[in-house]
DNA sequence: GCCGCTTCTATCGTATGACTTTATCGCAGA
DNA sequence: TCTGCGATAAAGTCATACGATAGAAGCGGC
């Protein structure tokens, strides 16, 4: 796909020939091209597609291993892995999602892993936030506010801002989930490209969010928060072309079409 | 540590060479023994510790870098790279860190997680289970009800219990979760492995969950599952030695000792 | 004596070829 | 038909070599 990926650079080196190599391996199994059967046999892959050396080739698929993509037993060859294998959670793995056709239902799952956490996270920021925080949290939302919709700088600055809620928590496992937030928020922003009135509407949204935790009342933050992903969610899943109904109450319920 | 860790088998083939020398440094860094400083210099490393070839080296060294433990630049090194960039939740890590010392901090982190994650599972699973899902659950929960507390198989069935609850959510994402959840039920477990009490005491609250599963009643699954966790966590922080206070409502404050 | 340039070295990345280990598959024998 | 053994294919391991470059050490000019 053609979408830029705004996350912080990815631990692995893309301008190594194994990251290329694990990358390019990676976007075909996720993307579906490779199913759970072989994956390209070594020499083949060798002579064909880039001539890389068996070196690269095997430190791209250890990589690919370490992050459950693919399984490589002895004799019977380099198996892609079933999906429930992945690990989907990883900051590399989710990113490589950019390269390959949204998936729908993925996106959905994500979105309610966000629902579900980013909630806590806002409270959990409100109870312990120190000045620092809350200095970041407000320069991300200026960030946003003063920048045109859906522009590099805007869009780096709404990732910040819940970045930085996330940092204001002081968790450290709960911080890995930040790059999965953060994913969510890229795909919501992708897909509704172009509907400068949500993310106007938004603004106002993560202001009152900013200050729920100033206020250090994590009722008022949690809930708040909620209300932004509820919304995020129904916006981008009306761009998806799918229709989403909330239910009364705190919680959202997602009508599974079709 | 000598603890036996019960979760699935990990990814990474453990009785091949790279899989070991990937073990090895990867405790090395978790435990702390290494900081934030040089890795063991290749050559040194084959020629004193174990003999390893460069190519096997190499191998470990690309998974540590894929779930973010080192970081290879280049031509200056390659070096444990800061906390804040390992992929905490990541299965491999969470099952390295039974290899080191208990960290505190971490494991409340965990729990902390939990105790925002798995509430919410159990309401999904309440509104989504399947008839195939209750006998998982309930299949679990006899082996935890049969079996003689602490045992290798009532501990099996406990993790299974959780774990079915989580593959009841049909969420790809919230799944690659419950290797963390689990993870933190084995701390749990570890710790107060011995106090036969906690453990009679908790059945109960694990039937009461499955009850609400089975009525599909979202509400009372995600309130019962809420208290699960928080009994779990006091009982464990309190074999940690530390004291906990549990607030009036719905949440769990932890005094932070010192 | 201080600063900038050159050189030198350590270390990662890549390539190649040979050998070992493992597990699958098929054939042969009971 | 079942059992078992060997052929075989692919991953795993080893040794070696070379290229590139970041960072250190040494050198020379001001």
């Amino acid at each position: 796909m053609r979408v830029r990926d705004f996350s912080r650079p990815t631990t692995l080196n893309p301008d190594r020939l194994f990251g290329q190599v694990a990358q390019k391996l990676a976007v075909a199994v996720i993307s579906g091209r490779i199913k759970a059967g072989e994956v390209l046999p070594n020499e083949d892959d060798l002579r064909s597609e880039i001539s890389v050396s068996r070196t690269a080739y095997r430190e791209a698929v250890k990589i690919l291993t370490a992050k459950g993509l693919v399984e490589a037993r002895p004799k019977s060859g380099t198996r892609a892995a079933p999906r429930e294998r992945w690990n989907l959670l990883d900051p590399d793995v989710l990113s490589w999602h950019f390269e390959a056709d949204p998936n729908e239902k993925f996106i959905r799952d994500l979105f309610e892993l966000r629902r579900f956490v980013e909630p806590s996270t806002a409270r959990l920021a409100a109870q312990r936030r120190t000045s620092a925080d809350i200095a970041r949290i407000e320069a991300a939302y200026r960030g946003m506010a003063d920048g045109a919709p859906y522009a590099e700088a805007t869009i780096r600055a709404d990732l910040a801002f819940h970045e930085a809620i996330f940092s204001a928590c002081q968790n450290a496992a709960l911080q890995c989930l930040s790059s999965a937030v953060i994913a969510t928020l890229q795909w919501s922003l992708l897909l509704k490209t172009g509907d400068e009135a949500a993310y106007i509407e938004s603004l106002p949204d993560h202001e009152h969010v900013l200050l729920a935790i100033i206020d250090r009342d994590g009722d008022l933050a949690s809930a708040r928060m909620a209300g932004l992903v509820i919304d995020s969610l129904n916006t981008t899943l009306a761009s998806l072309g799918t229709h989403v109904a909330t239910e009364t109450g705190k919680t959202a319920k997602i009508k599974h079409t079709k």
